[in-house]
DNA sequence: CTCCATACGTAGCATTGCTACCTATCCCGA
DNA sequence: TCGGGATAGGTAGCAATGCTACGTATGGAG
């Protein structure tokens, strides 16, 4: 997958893998990982920027802890990080419509 | 649509305006806005500089031309081009099935 | 004669994900 | 015992890319 392919569409991800409880970081981007069969296998240089900004952008926040002699943040999403979720699903949606038929392909999944 | 969400994705929708003919630049934005319901209409920032990329990668080819007073830069897909934007559609199939995976979005189109 | 559509263009900006690097703990295998 | 990998967190700086805001010019409609 192109690397800047992502761009703009992170955070969304990002939130669904909080959707159903809290996690922590590393443990995110694990989530993510499996959840897409490791097409997007995250960067770590690339997860935890995200996360702050996520959370600066008040859509999650965090509590530290200590887990087994490391040290942990774990996220869950916040009201307003359930609506951003919710929002980027649609957005995508529409988003994905109209890149398919610019794209000229097949509606979906033409994978036959 | 927000407006981040392209990157990365503009090339291929440029490419598949030429992909039946050639077309001058502005004729692209209109094809492509027209070809998306209105859904992605383009600034002309956006696009002429776009092109100009795409020229420079050997994508597509321009030869300028004088239509009713008003100069044109009509562009081609080139060999490199074509294989490109094949590329671009496979390239978009894998990223909108894993983007979906990782939503936790239904398969397609959810306008059910 | 003014305004809009057509047609092309550039400068500079903001965002964003990536590379490359750093610290630290725990555990497994050699 | 010691090295390396997995786990867990982090930062600095870069490159790419689309957008905003302009600027130039012609033709036709009102």
């Amino acid at each position: 997958m192109r690397a800047e392919a992502l761009k703009g569409h992170l955070d969304g991800l990002l939130l669904a893998t909080l959707e159903n409880g809290p996690r922590h970081g590393y443990a995110v981007k694990e989530a993510l990982c499996e959840a897409t069969d490791g097409r997007i296998d995250l960067p770590t240089g690339t997860v935890y920027p995200a996360l702050h900004r996520l959370e600066r952008a008040g859509l999650i926040t965090g509590i530290w802890s200590v887990v087994g002699g490391r040290r942990r943040r774990t996220y869950q999403l916040t009201q307003a990080g359930h609506a951003a979720l919710s929002r980027e699903r649609t957005g995508w949606q529409e988003f994905a419509t109209a890149v398919t038929a610019g794209l000229g392909t097949r509606p979906w999944p033409a994978t036959s």
